[in-house]
DNA sequence: GTGAAAGCGCTAACAT
DNA sequence: ATGTTAGCGCTTTCAC
């Protein structure tokens, strides 16, 4: 089934029915119809590829994430999609899993399909990633993540400085002993520029991190149960524990509302990127909003414009304010 | 940069090159390495565009889903994901939003890149969309439900019996009066059907929901605190509430727990899903596992096996046994 | 083992 | 307002 096909069919030189079906050009109301009836009829379903080929227009966007496991991502692309609806564009997919080698392979293999412009989390590629970005001449914005050099646009949060805001915080609110519970941070730069953010501005005000204790693999409820009691087994005198997000720091506060940790007078909890499961727990954990959706909106309206040509600056950077939440787990009540 | 350009750099015919960079035919040790080196320092990234108009083959798999912000999609995803890694096709996601026509845009947008295959969310399509994908030839795994007609395979679970198993589960406890909070239920087939059918089979039992709660938007916790408390109040004679999903389930168990509502001897509950976050819970919310991974991989082996030629037959159908867990809120102890 | 020619299904550019 | 021609960058097919 091709143009050719609903050509004859209904009469109309191909050229004719590539206009009417694009919405190109002067084409009389009748011959309009004409050409409707008989792709409608057919069921014609057009050939981007061939499309994109001749025009060397492709209104695909590709997206590369780590994964779709940490709930992150999908509010992300909840702010890509909602953007690009607005637009012909069409977000594609892509997943590293946290691989360098892999995030190689999926740019590869999707900068083959020249899309219109490449959103990737993170600012830390390999060289080859970088050197393929650079070479394609297409719009890439890095986002989540400013804190170092970007490719060419960038759209995220500075986690040093999150780190750095959450660690005065709890200095301010009086907290002495301090501990810190996330991932094994090889490959997550992100949650690793928090830890150093933290542990820095700990370090400015004379203090450092008491104990810690880091796991691999996703984040759980339980997994932040076991690991709270765990240090605080080993570190009665913690007051405080910083956990490298909401969802092993939700796990702590539920263990220790169940064994009578006093919270947040006895321990401070706080943890990272302000999820919504976070708002019908029992206690609010205090939490950094990293403004997930919102980066991907901002990312998605770079991309759009730079694609339509409404844009034609690169580089463009735009760094976002964390936003710390109290809740019911880092404000200490004076005794 | 094209196939031409390394085809001049490195002295060799384009058809060759080509041979080389897909390891196809028999070439020559020493010109496979002049057309790799070329390749290489030009940074040449082929032209999948122009590949796919060539030889018709698109090593593309769309999948549609509602949205990503249901955890239960990111989910079916990994299973995909996980299955296609080892294959070299590659997922290509679309939403729908739980919106027909938009499912339509979606499909005729990606059916027009003529992918290897698709695997959509559900069984319910319009009528255009159903005619699409019939004409277009290309597999079609329908996922997640099985009851209704398939276009072409399909793999999931009975929602309809979900809900039955559920009921009958809840019955031999011994709870008599049952209530329910859930979706309103217009566009998810899925929660309708396990919703027909608990009915159902609460009704062959002679029994019927005493009172019902239903709410629109997304699912949290939040949401289910609410309507909990609000269905309790309007109805303190309840001794079970079903849920259409473990968010708004584990909401309604905090609830109680925190209001001091006997689980699972003055109230049972449960949910729906089998979310991994019930684990970290104060207490286990009773709930039935739909298998989703499992359903992303056995969707991505069918489109796989299919798209390689190594399976002819079409019209696979996989229908999965959903599993009850009674958790900590469904068995009742004996008084 | 390598190359030349033709063509995939569309659209840009230029007629008319 | 409509048609004609050429060609997008590859792969298929056939020749050597």
């Amino acid at each position: 089934m091709t143009l050719r096909d609903v050509s004859e069919a209904s009469g109309v030189s191909e050229m004719t029915v590539s206009r009417v079906l694009r919405n190109r050009g002067d084409v009389s109301e009748t011959t309009r119809e004409k050409v409707l009836a008989a792709a409608k009829q057919l069921g014609y379903v057009p050939n981007k590829i061939a499309g994109a080929l001749a025009s060397s227009r492709v209104n695909l966007v590709a997206v590369i994430v780590p994964s779709l496991r940490n709930m992150v991502f999908p509010e992300v692309m909840s702010g890509i999609s909602e953007v690009l609806d607005d637009t012909p564009l069409q977000p594609v997919l892509g997943f590293t899993d946290y691989r360098p080698e892999k995030e190689e392979d999926v740019l590869y293999e999707m900068l083959s399909w020249r899309p219109s412009g490449v959103i990737l989390a993170g600012l830390e590629h390999s060289a080859a990633s970088r050197a393929m970005l650079k070479a394609s001449g297409i719009p890439v914005v890095e986002i989540m993540d400013t804190d170092g050099e970007a490719i060419d646009a960038v759209v995220g949060i500075s986690h040093r400085r999150a780190g750095r805001e959450t660690a005065r915080a709890i200095v301010r609110q009086g907290y002495e002993s301090i501990g810190f519970i996330g991932t094994k941070m090889p490959l997550d730069h992100r949650a690793r520029k928090r830890f150093e953010g933290f542990t820095e501005a700990l370090a400015k005000d004379g203090r450092e991190i008491v104990d810690q204790e880091f796991y691999e693999g996703g984040s759980g409820l339980l997994k932040g149960r076991e690991l709270t009691q765990k240090i605080l087994q080993r570190s009665p005198d913690l007051d405080f524990i910083y956990y490298s997000n909401d969802m092993i720091g939700a796990g702590g506060l539920l263990w220790c509302l169940e064994n009578g940790v006093g919270v947040p007078q006895r321990l401070g909890l706080a943890g990272f990127n302000g999820m919504e499961l976070l708002d019908g727990l029992p206690a609010r954990l205090a939490t950094m909003d990293a403004g997930r959706r919102e980066i991907g909106r901002a990312a998605a309206r770079i991309v759009a414009e730079r694609a339509s040509g409404a844009l034609t600056e690169t580089g463009q950077r735009l760094e976002l304010a964390p936003n710390l939440q109290y809740g019911d787990t880092l404000r200490r009540p004076k005794v």
